[in-house]
DNA sequence: CCAAAAGTGTTGAAGTTACACCCATGC
DNA sequence: GCATGGGTGTAACTTCAACACTTTTGG
């Protein structure tokens, strides 16, 4: 690395961002959308930027992550690299890059990071690479610009195994939840019903979660238990992960 | 990518491939002896070699896995890209590099893979980025050029977990294997011990294994009989994983 | 006949699945 | 008082972990 190089861009090389986020409800992704350019309509893609000399590929998802959303030291998982030498090459796409690039015919190799954000934290930024950023629902994306939308299963696909074995869907949650937004949020992820005793059951021998003295307040039906996480038992399961998950 | 382009070496984008073998005994892995340069002594790397711009990232690392092999169409998956600004410069890897690359100082993203091979079938190859090569047992490496002691245990860790929910293993054995050496491999994977009667078991009703009329010759003790493997059933569950394999 | 590895069953404990009703609140 | 989602227990079944002796062969 000769100090000439140290901040400039690396022009093969990205970091793409897969940000799950989740309203209660559906499980979403943050995605950008592209200046339309002429002949083309709108589309949709993930936040992405090309990597500096001088930064490791976590640094420059880290970078792309929170120049979006305001936030540090949040999940950040790397879900591969993806260079099929034609992954630009549509016309769509290079329409687009000729307006943004500065060599727009370059080959660029991206590296996939998947994040799990809580959505209450997520304060919209002006980015370099983002006019405006929407959330749009898993169940949704169906079109992405590039290769974005196989990134984008890959790292689903990754989710779903990581949440059978750790328990990582907090990084989804507010501090306080109650168990039904769990159970919720797991069968979302999952793509399936899950029985609500049996989840219930699971979670507290698992002793992840902390009944707190409080409860929802203003709901029209029996208020819900909030608890937090705990992080003592957390993290040894975030080292070792529970191999008897069986969703 | 421009046609002047097409097939020439991309110098900021690598692929390394962390081949596995199992010789009845021990687990293993094919490291090529890098061509001392002065004032260093020997050391070790994983086989690996810059990508070509009209290459994509699978194609590079087959590419590398047969020069050195003699093998195509066996298992190979990605463990991810590696990508430290300063991977490459420690100075006996620099030495190193100023003797065998144009752009010694170029920032290079690996992309790792790791496969599986059955060492029968392993015929050496002279190759362009290897001289030598040999098999050392995971127990005996400690210490690998690069960053590659640390792309080892990225693609060990894969294996081991990919191991328990994927019926993979066979990729490192003969067509005919006892049920013995499908016992130890996993031991030797999973490093411990393994009960040898719950491991029948399991293997038998998983119905991946079926048993030939077949068995041992010349061996001083009573002769194991062969299996194979099953196809149908393996490709399922392939597909699927076991999600209760809880070793 | 001895050494070496192959092969084989049972039992108690733990975990998994399926399933239906009462409770607390707001309106 | 009714609509809404919260919260709870049990029984049948499956899976898992632990454990020791007999068999077949070569030398």
């Amino acid at each position: 690395m000769e100090s000439k190089n140290k901040h400039q861009l690396n022009p093969r090389i990205s970091a793409d961002c897969v940000i799950f986020g989740f309203d209660f409800n559906q499980l979403k992704v943050l995605l950008i959308e592209r200046e339309p350019v002429e002949g083309f309509d709108v589309s949709l893609s993930l936040p992405g930027d090309l990597i500096f000399e001088d930064e490791d590929l976590d640094m420059a998802a880290n970078r792309i992550l929170n120049e979006l959303t305001g936030l540090y030291n949040i999940f950040l998982e790397q879900v591969g690299a993806f260079g099929n030498p034609h992954r630009l090459s549509k016309a769509s796409d290079q329409a687009w890059l000729k307006a943004v690039r500065q060599k727009p015919n370059e080959r660029v190799v991206t590296i996939a990071y998947y994040s799990l954000v809580n959505m209450n934290d997520y304060q919209p930024q002006a980015s370099s690479f983002a006019k405006t950023a929407c959330w749009v629902s898993v169940h949704e994306i169906n079109e992405l610009a590039f290769d974005h939308f196989e990134i984008y299963q890959a790292a689903l696909k990754k989710l779903k195994n990581k949440i059978k074995t750790q328990p990582i869907g907090f990084n989804l949650l507010p501090e306080k939840f109650t168990l039904s937004q769990l159970h919720r949020l797991y069968e979302v992820i999952l793509g399936r019903t899950l029985d609500k005793r049996n989840f219930r059951r699971k979670m507290l021998k698992l002793k992840i979660v902390e009944s707190l003295d409080e409860k929802q307040e203003g709901v029209p039906h029996k208020p819900s238990q909030f608890f937090k996480f705990n992080e003592l038992n957390y993290n040894s399961l975030i080292e070792n992960g529970f191999d008897n998950f069986g969703f």
